[in-house]
DNA sequence: CGCCTTTGACCAGCGC
DNA sequence: GCGCTGGTCAAAGGCG
């Protein structure tokens, strides 16, 4: 399976590396479009991810995880199987410091036309055509010894959460992604700064290096794309949580700890519909120098 | 039956 | 040159 998928990306590195994908691979990561997201996950998000909504218009075939250090929190990585020769990718993780903050990394970009935005937003109302997909946790799941720390830290931070839990719905109001993050909806960070600062530069760093030198930069590009625009994308997204369940899973989801797929996806989906529209993730792929 | 998740192992790049 | 870390592959198991 994945075979198909490699050669596709070494292919156009290199046909002759096809026997080293895995070294043309490394290298084109560091070549190819990295787009880095930063959700804010509410409480809720667990539920969604329970809920099995529509993650995004395409499915993510989860094909490893792995710890990473100085991260208490396991990366997961992705291909996107909606197609067999796309050659998509993402990682996602948590924000070591916030774990209410999800990292999503794409790489690649679909190399097939994805669902039509008309469909997806008839997906709003209905749900998608592969819930069982999206029903598994995008964010990997954490070891016990990492759940407690996990525990801690939310516990500290959760407090406040907790209380607002209740009103998950309410997330479709609000827009911005300030320390509102309380609420139970996730949001988009418009810069790392927010949190996962370290990480998001970690990740971007590379690729920004020439480009990016300020994270300042990276706040714009997300800024506009995320926050400025498309408040759309806010209320398609509660749209695909079930605001009854909600309050309900919330419990659950809320001991369990888990990260929820949904909500990196229901990001993921609000990307792919904004490449359907007019804006192209290319507006927000960090291109290397 | 097919697809996806999980887990361990392997490989390559990078830093010291 | 060695060790560490990150990323990917492959096999096994589970679920719808």
């Amino acid at each position: 399976m994945d075979d198909s998928l490699s050669p596709k990306l070494d292919s156009e590195v290199n046909p002759k590396d096809l026997g080293k994908e895995t070294q043309a691979s490394k290298r084109n990561k560091k070549m190819i479009q990295r787009t880095v997201v930063t959700v804010k996950l509410g409480t809720n998000v667990g539920k969604q991810k329970n809920e099995g909504p529509p993650s995004d218009f395409w499915s993510w075939r989860k094909y490893g995880q792995k710890p990473i250090k100085g991260s208490p929190y396991p990366r997961g990585y992705y291909k996107c199987s909606t197609s067999k020769g796309c050659s998509a990718k993402k990682q996602v993780e948590r924000c070591r410091t916030d774990a209410s903050v999800l990292i999503i990394t794409y790489t690649s970009s679909h190399n097939h036309p994805g669902p039509d935005i008309s469909t997806t937003a008839n997906l709003a109302d209905q749900p998608p055509p592969k819930p069982n997909q999206v029903n598994n946790e995008e964010l990997p799941a954490l070891s016990p010894k990492e759940e407690q720390q996990k525990q801690q830290q939310e516990h500290e931070q959760g407090q406040g959460n907790k209380k607002e839990q209740t009103s998950t719905n309410n997330a479709t109001t609000t827009t911005t992604a300030s320390e509102d993050a309380g609420e139970d909806t996730f949001y988009y960070i418009q810069s790392p700064i927010s949190c996962s600062r370290d990480i998001i530069m970690d990740q971007e760093e590379d690729p920004f290096t020439g480009n990016l030198g300020k994270t300042h930069t990276h706040h714009q590009t997300l800024g506009n794309f995320v926050l400025d625009e498309e408040p759309l994308s806010y209320s398609q997204l509660m749209c695909f949580s079930t605001p009854s369940k909600l309050s309900e899973e919330n419990d659950f989801f809320d001991e369990l700890e888990e990260l929820p797929t949904s909500s990196s996806s229901s990001f993921t989906s609000y990307m792919g519909m904004r490449s359907n529209n007019n804006l192209s993730e290319d507006m927000i792929p960090v291109v290397p120098s």
